[in-house]
DNA sequence: GGACTTACTTAGCAGGGACACA
DNA sequence: TGTGTCCCTGCTAAGTAAGTCC
């Protein structure tokens, strides 16, 4: 498979076509990973023979017993045989994973049962466990126990060299106790918990009208606007540099939106936006936010305090026996809607979120929030089948929005390795499923047929779904399934290849899609045949949703969706990645360059775009002249090096001597840092518009990760982000926390797939936990 | 529609470099 | 050479929009 994404942000729709073929490096770039993050293609020379050879005869149809017979016989085929047929397929897959055992492969968790499942009227918590809490292993079922209200909270700023009190030092020395949930049992029949406590949401702080100083003018004179008008007024001063307040929609939506909330005066004086003068309270803001910037060491220190117990207060909730730390305990201010790409709402007005707007979910024996003094709560619900703590109605698109728990939480956690679990599952049944869609290609049947492509190319190229979407309400972006015939281009030949597909659309956040593959000539022609007698705007899956599309996955294998062919084709192309770009003669820094390049297949893979950042050029010269001034260094201490020799060979003493030594030692240490300096820039340049965080945190497997560090002795940290090198990331990431790591090493000098995940490696589950915890 | 995950942008902060001075 | 301070830059994490799936 060759997956070669070429795609910006998208600003104006077909406009830059020509343009992007124009920046040379970036195409340099993509050609090098184009060769490298194909996961499926990794011989490709050899790849393209024996698709020469056998492209014909892997389209010859068969009966449906004999098909079944064919797959078992498969099954019990050689390792060779396998790769040779999946390199037909256009899926190579790394060889070690033949070799696993099969009854290996599944370690779904199975639920136990659990001693509240039938009645949790009794329930009531009584002990709860901060994650530095020992684990019971005699008993680890999640029992209430007594007295909560003692639990510290995990102190979440590090401590800087020396602040670190003598006894905090001492207790860094013992290797922590981590709350390992994933040993306990897993509650069954959708109950996500038992007990849950939290002190509410945090509200948006009350509207500061500005000073008097600060004017507002209409065509050209003063007005005074009422505190409701003026604090609409203030959220688009505070955007006037922005690039929104250019665009007509947001405009218009805006303008609307700040009349509802004027007087009936303000009303008949303010018609045209064109007329309105924002620019005192711009300047107002931005002086604002400089004296901010600007405020002694003692103010921030106060501001910082002040954070933390708001943080320590409503940061946290009881779940079941443990404290947990929430994501968003406060709730969105109120502003001016910022839709991605052409989205139809920009601009308007998102309201001020009330108490009496809010509802709020705990356990009905638990301290219930209480509303602020003098307002009450919409609701207050007792619901353990979901997972968020505070919900309210937004007024932008009508959609409910939550406060939920941390990823750090269990509850997270554990879904997050579910969703691994069963990508490793459809790892089991992913050549089944691929021959069966091959099969349906050829069906008599169109909803078969574009069923078979649409999931062809999601398996290909990793695409998301694509649900249907109500007009006018959202920008018009699509997924696989709702692709229009104005999407895609067929090219019978172009750059040398046969039976190009060329997709350019906008997917979700408005990011542009923009790929040439060349595809099997079945599928070539099914897309053409799908685009017959059709108008650019019409559906090029016109007999297919995904719905439908789900329902059948379900039916190929249990819990899956489109979405898991995303996680499995990210996680086993970064484990392919890893293995290839991998050397083994190459110090630190070069390996996690090829990390990080292997990462970046991924996300290009995913099509996981950012914005380059605005000083990035300059960032790059800054990091040139870095190198080119350790080039000269460089050439300077080689010189003094060579002079050193030469002195010695006259002198013939140990002080010459040792004077060699000492400039050979520079020259060595010179050369290292001028390696790294070159790392560094060519890992930047590469990374310039592609974001490697999604991907990291969403789609691989962080066994992976971990296993690749282990084998080849990288800090974890060096991958899960720079600031845990230090203080509490060091630690959660140490040997300890990987104690349980498996046997199996495969012969390659790197963990398999399976090796690594095999069960009673969960350990590396609570160490992402950890990770992105730190990260809040 | 509701619940949940995935996604990008950006404000603000941490840390490193430059410089002064002991 | 070591230490302290200031400033700049890159990175992180909060914030919230926009997906998926049931």
């Amino acid at each position: 498979m060759l997956v070669f994404v070429d795609s910006y942000k998208h600003k104006d729709k077909h406009k830059d076509k020509e343009h992007r073929h124009k920046d040379h490096k970036k195409d340099k770039e993509r050609e090098r990973l184009k060769h490298n993050s194909d996961h499926r293609d990794s011989d490709k020379k050899h790849r393209d023979k024996e698709k020469l050879k056998h492209k014909d005869g892997s389209d010859k149809p068969r009966d449906k017993d004999k098909y079944k017979d064919k797959e078992r016989r498969k099954e019990e085929k050689s390792l060779d045989v396998k790769i040779k047929k999946e390199k037909e397929n256009g899926f190579a897959s790394p060889p070690c994973i033949k070799s696993e055992p099969e009854n290996d492969f599944y370690h779904s968790p199975k639920p136990l049962k659990r001693e509240h499942d039938v009645d949790d009227s009794e329930f009531k918590p009584k002990k709860i466990k901060t994650e530095n809490d020992k684990v019971d292993k005699k008993a680890k079922k999640r029992r209430p126990e007594e007295d909560y209200e003692d639990i510290k909270p995990k102190k979440k700023t590090k401590d800087k060299k020396g602040d670190v009190p003598d006894g905090k030092k001492k207790a860094k020395k013992e290797p922590e106790e981590k709350w390992k949930w994933w040993e306990e049992e897993r509650y069954t029949d959708g109950v996500k918990w038992r007990f849950l406590e939290h002190k509410g949401p945090v509200f948006a702080p009350p509207y500061e009208p500005i000073p008097g100083n600060v004017r507002f003018y209409y065509d050209g004179k003063q007005m005074k606007l009422s505190p409701e008008a003026e604090e609409v007024a203030t959220f688009f001063a505070k955007m006037l540099d922005h690039e929104y307040t250019t665009k007509d929609i947001f405009r218009k939506n805006f303008f609307k939106d700040w009349r509802k909330e004027m007087t009936p005066e303000e009303k008949a004086k303010i018609t045209d936006l064109s007329k309105c003068n924002f620019t005192e309270m711009s300047v107002y803001f931005k002086a604002q936010s400089e004296a901010r910037k600007q405020m002694s060491k003692d103010e921030k220190l106060k501001i910082k305090e002040e954070n933390e117990r708001v943080l320590q207060e409503y940061g946290f909730c009881v779940m079941d026996n443990h404290k947990e730390r929430i994501a968003n305990f406060r709730i969105e201010p109120p502003g001016l809607f910022r839709g991605r790409g052409d989205h139809p709402k920009m601009g308007m007005l998102k309201r001020r979120i009330r108490p009496e707007d809010v509802i709020v979910n705990c356990s009905k024996d638990s301290k219930h929030p209480k509303p602020p003094p003098g307002t009450k709560w919409k609701e207050v619900r007792h619901d353990n089948k979901v997972t968020w703590l505070v919900s309210w109605n937004e007024n932008i698109q009508g959609s409910i929005k939550y406060i939920m728990l941390n990823p750090s939480s269990r509850i997270k956690g554990e879904k997050d390795w579910q969703k691994y679990e069963t990508a490793r599952r459809l790892k089991k049944c992913v050549d089944r499923i691929r021959n069966q869609y091959r099969e349906d290609w050829k069906s008599k049947e169109m909803r078969i047929r574009q069923r078979a492509v649409a999931l062809y190319f999601i398996d290909k190229l990793a695409l998301r779904a694509g649900n249907e979407k109500e007009e006018g309400e959202t920008a018009d972006t699509v997924g696989c399934c709702s692709l229009r015939v104005e999407h895609i281009n067929l090219y019978p030949e172009k750059d040398g290849q046969e039976f190009v597909v060329e997709f350019d659309f906008l997917g979700k956040d408005s990011i542009r899609y923009y790929n040439k593959v060349p595809v099997e000539k079945r599928v070539y022609k099914n897309v053409q045949l799908f685009m017959e007698n059709k108008q650019p705007e019409d559906d090029l899956f016109d007999r297919l949703n995904t719905s439908i599309l789900n329902k059948h996955l379900q039916e190929l294998m249990d819990g899956l969706t489109a979405k898991v062919f995303r996680t499995y084709n990210a996680s086993i192309t970064l484990q392919q990645q890893l293995k290839e770009l991998t050397n083994p003669d190459e110090n630190v820094p070069a390996k996690i360059l090829s990390y990080n390049r292997a990462n970046r297949a991924v996300a290009i893979l995913c099509n996981h775009q950012r914005a380059p950042p605005k000083t990035f050029e300059k960032s790059m010269q800054t990091l040139q002249t870095k190198i080119d001034a350790k080039k000269d260094q460089l050439s300077d201490a080689r010189r003094e090096l060579k002079s050193a020799k030469a002195d010695a060979k006259v002198r013939r003493d140990e002080k010459s001597k040792r004077a060699v030594e000492a400039k050979k030692k520079a020259v060595e240490r010179i050369e290292e840092q001028l390696m790294k300096l070159e790392v560094q820039a060519t890992d930047r340049e590469e990374n310039k518009q592609i974001a490697l965080g999604t991907s990291k945190l969403n789609y691989l497997d962080p066994r992976i990760s971990v296993a690749w560090c282990k084998k080849w002795e990288i800090p974890v940290e060096k991958i899960y982000n720079k600031t845990q090198q230090a203080g509490e990331g060091s630690k959660l990431c140490s040997e300890n926390t990987l104690q349980d790591e498996p046997q199996g090493k495969t012969d390659q000098g790197y963990l398999s797939w399976k090796d690594w995940l095999c069960e009673g490696s969960f350990q590396m589950w609570i160490i992402l936990a950890e990770v992105k915890a730190l990260a809040s």
